[in-house]
Formats: C-alpha cells, structure tokens, sequence
RNA sequence: GCCGGGAUAGCCUAGAGGCGAGGCGAGGGACUGCAGAUCCCUUUCACCCGGGUUCAAAUCCCGGUCCCGGCUCCA
C-alpha cells in the first residue's frame, strides 16, 4: 500500500511519489536560534524525525536538509539586552539546540546549513531575482515584489486584497507596496553585515531557506515542511521566491505540525508560556517525552499538560515491562513441535497488529492510531505468556520483532535493543537472586525484602512468579 | 473582516455511513509471605445541541452553541 501525505497546499492527502524513484528530499525549517528550545520545538522535530524514521524504514533514501538562522532580527535584538555578541550568541544557541535535540533521540539532519554560511549563495539568488523582474531596491533594503507573482497566496489561501486591507504589513520606507518582504536588509549602525551588492547588510528571513534547500535539493524536491505558524508568511513567500527564480513547482508536499497548547493558549517564546526542553527532560526520561507528542497525530494542537505526561510515562512502562516480560520468558523459551490454541491466537494477533501499523503509519503518519497496535501486541503477548507454561520461541520472537520495528520507527526503546550487558553484572544478580531464595525458603523475609528494596533501588526489580524469581530492569 | 482546526465514556486520544475503538485511571477477582508484573471481570453500547438525507449517521447535509488557531516575530 502508498504512503498517503496530507498536503497543505491542496489541503488533502495524497498518495505519496517521490519525484526520484526511491529516493526523499526533505526540508524542514529549523530554529532562530537566540533562545532555549521550549516543547513546541520538540513536538515538530520530533514529529518530522518520526516520518522520516518511517520513511527510510520503508525502504526510502532519505536526504534531509534543516536550516538554522543564525541571524536575524530577533538575534541582534537579545543580543543587545544581554550586552552579548550576536555571533556568539547565536552559536551558543545553536549547540544547545542540537544537544537538546539529541537528548530527543532525534536523528540528525544530513546537512544543517547556517544563514551565515552561505552568504555568496544567498546574493546570487536575490540577484537573479532583481534580473527576472521581481525584486528592487529601495532605501532600506531590497525587496520582493508580491504582486508580480501571480501565484501569491496559494499555500495560506490569502488573497492580496484581504492581506493589504488587513492593514497588519507594514508599510516600510522603501517599499513600493506594502505587502512587499525584505529580501535583503541594509544595516544600520552597529548591526552584523556582509557585503552584499546593495552595500552592507544581512538577509531577510524568507531568503535564506528558498536559498538553501535549493542548494542542497535542487530546484524542485518532494516535502518541505515546519510548524503551522510558519504557513504564512514565511512559507508563501518561500514559495513565492523559488517558483519566481525557477519558473516551476518547486516543493511537492507541504506538511505542517499542530500548535503545543498550554492552558489553551499556543506555546510561544513571545507569549512567555514555555516549558524548555531541557526543564522536561530533567523530569522525564526523553522517550516518555517521544511518546507523549506521538499520542495525538501530527498535525493536531496538543495540549501539555502535566497529566499528559503522566500518562505517557504510565503507556511508555506498561511497553517496557511486556518487553522485559517477553525477555524473560525467552529463556525458559522452547523451539516449537506443534502449535495449539494460544499458539495460533497470539500468532494471528501479532500478524494483525503489524498490518494495523503500516496501515495507520501508511495514513498520514497516524502515529496515535498505530500506537493502538502495539498495545494489541503487548496484551497478546502477555496474555500468552499466561496462558502457557513452556512459550514457543518463534510466538515471543514475532513480538520481540515487531517492537524492534516499533522502536525504530518511533525512536524508542533504543537503549533496550542495543544494550550489551555488562560484564559479569548478571551472574551477581542471579547470585542474589539465589540466595534469597533460599533465605525465602527459610521464611527468613526481612533479609529477603532487604535484597529486594536494595537492587530495587539499583534498576533491578526482582518478581516473585509460579515458575520462580525473575529480575527485570526498571526503565522508567 | 478573511482563512483554518476542534467538541468522542472519569481522563487522554483514534476513527469518519453499518461488525462492542486503544490507553490511562478507578473498583473487584486470580496469582502471591509481602511487594511487583501480568491476566480476567466491571466502569463501557461514548461521540456538543436541533433538524434533515438514508434500510442504517460520531461519521454525510442544513442550522445553532461553545472552544481554539492564523492573518505581526514564531516550530
């Protein structure tokens, strides 16, 4: 079956075709990086590092580009109250970023190109936009001439009347029109600068990525994508940029994350309701945090709060003890002579709950719905584990396969499949564990409880079961 | 004003014309020296309101109510 994708632009899914075969070009916006990552950031990136797992899981080659501005308005601006050099604090930023990030367990992207980077780049696109008529120079800047592209609006389905009535674009001094944007701006004193044709400046913010994705995707690619806020205007005027410079479609599908909702309200920088990344991840172990964004699908708002979290990090250790439970169950796993009832049950539960997750993933990346699947295996699986005294190996093996798959795709469970057990670290447990039986046997329970409480505390939870002690490690 | 998204059991979420949706929480039971994990049962025939279409509507249509977002920097 095709991957279906919900396009912005047409405002409905379509079937997924890469415009080279096997191959996916992606773009997503990254950050203005002169402030700490709050959890709206993480819900988008970890949404996209979630289609993009997806997609090479699928067997696609995946190329994906995101930016970072590095420079920009609201920079220079933070950087003067805090008295720091914009330079620096945009590289501060920027590290942070990409350590948050991989506290996220998201993937990295394949080229992360930096605004200041790529100056030369930059000019010779605005150039070429001067050439072909649809850019000027006015006192303070150069500027896109909106009007001239006649495809305005086609993304957001704004009109240029509503948007010039509105009255919310600033009319600027050298501007022909008000609905113009800056492609290029001329610095004032004591601002960052580059030379540029129209003498010193720095870009304006839409540029950079019309610039960028182009070098490193070329001039048309299959998705590009960001936050809902990014829509309009940044997003129209990208592609009011490159279709201009190229004259033909540039990006195949738009694809845009829902809001994070605190009280109601979006979770922004501007508004001042954010919980960082960093506060988060001090809390709550960064998968629950994973699990937490891909409850609710992608592009709807979701609500944080700190019950939702709770029940992320609750669903996250229900996963982790059927994962320990199947571990467990492995070695006392036999090969499998004949099946019987539970045997064909769990089998045909397992069966069907993979076909459900391609199926809800297929959909638009219907990570919630695809969540339901794998707690049809966990029950199945349990619920076998019950039901038998001796468990075929191959029925625990189908499960422990498609949580493996699961967890590539979500990102989760990482540690617990890579994991190589240290050492000699199981003969001690096994050690303990023996000698408390025996001091069980001689109803000896507070040394007993006393091994327990204490390898408790160490990650190792110790379950009394009919077919004798086992050990676990506790994740969460 | 112009675009767009919502309202689903105690809670969080899927679904989008017809076979009791998934999880969490709560209560009970099995297993247990206790604990933990797991299983079984109950909460469970839920879809904002009012009309309509249909053999059949959470789902489609019309009309309401309420909530939220974008149109300005934003992921």
């Amino acid at each position: 079956m095709a991957i279906r994708i919900y396009n912005t632009l047409t405002r409905q899914k379509e079937e997924f075709k890469p415009l080279r075969e096997g191959e996916v070009r992606m773009y997503v916006c990254g950050p203005t990086v002169y402030d700490y990552p709050h959890l709206g950031h993480a819900r988008t990136y970890i949404a996209f590092d979630v289609i993009r797992r997806y997609l090479e899981h699928r067997g696609y080659t995946v190329l994906m580009v995101m930016n970072f501005t590095d420079i920009d308005d609201k920079i220079i601006k933070r950087a003067n109250e805090t008295g720091e050099d914009p330079k620096e604090l945009a590289e501060k930023f920027l590290r942070i970023f990409l350590e948050d990030m991989k506290a996220l367990k998201v993937k990295p992207a394949d080229v992360y190109p930096r605004v200041t980077e790529h100056m030369e780049d930059i000019i010779n696109f605005v150039k070429k936009l001067q050439e072909k008529g649809y850019a000027y120079e006015g006192s303070d800047g150069v500027y896109f001439e909106v009007r001239k592209f006649k495809d305005y609006g086609k993304l957001s389905k704004i009109k240029l009347e509503d948007l010039v009535k509105g009255a919310r674009v600033e009319p600027g001094e050298g501007k022909r029109n008000p609905e113009d944007f800056a492609l290029w701006k001329k610095a004032k004193p004591g601002e960052p600068k580059w030379k540029s044709p129209w003498g010193e400046g720095r870009p304006g913010w839409h540029i950079e990525c019309s610039t960028m994705s182009s070098k490193y995707l070329g001039e048309s690619f299959d998705i590009h994508g960001g936050g809902n806020d990014l829509i309009f205007p940044h997003h129209e005027n990208e592609i009011a940029q490159s279709e201009a410079c190229f004259g033909h479609e540039w990006v195949h599908y738009w694809m845009h994350t829902g809001f994070l909702m605190l009280n109601g309200e979006k979770m922004s920088k501007s508004l001042g309701n954010f919980v960082t990344v960093r506060e988060l991840l001090k809390r709550y172990d960064p998968e629950v945090i994973r699990l937490f964004v891909l409850q609710r699908h992608y592009r709807s708002p979701l609500d944080y709060s700190e019950e939702g979290i709770e029940h992320a990090k609750n669903n996250l250790e229900r996963l982790y003890n059927t994962l320990e439970n199947i571990r467990v169950a492995m070695e006392r796993a036999e090969i499998a002579f004949r099946w019987d009832e539970p045997e064909f049950r769990a089998y045909e539960a397992i069966r069907d709950a993979r076909r459900k997750f391609y199926e809800a993933m297929d959909d638009d990346f219907n990570t919630a719905e695809a969540l339901k699947a794998v707690f049809e295996v966990s029950n199945a699986i349990n619920r076998y584990l019950t039901e038998v005294e001796k468990p075929k190996e191959s029925i625990l093996r189908k499960a422990w396969e498609f949580f493996r798959d699961v967890g590539e795709v979500f990102g989760l469970f990482e540690d617990y499949f890579k994991e190589q057990r240290a050492g000699n670290e199981e003969e001690l447990i096994n050690l303990l564990v023996e000698v408390r039986a025996q001091l069980r046997k001689e109803r000896r329970f507070d040394l007993a409880d006393r091994i327990r409480e204490e390898l408790r505390k160490l990650g190792i939870q110790l379950e009394d079961t009919p077919q004798g002690t086992v050990w676990k490690r506790i994740k969460v």
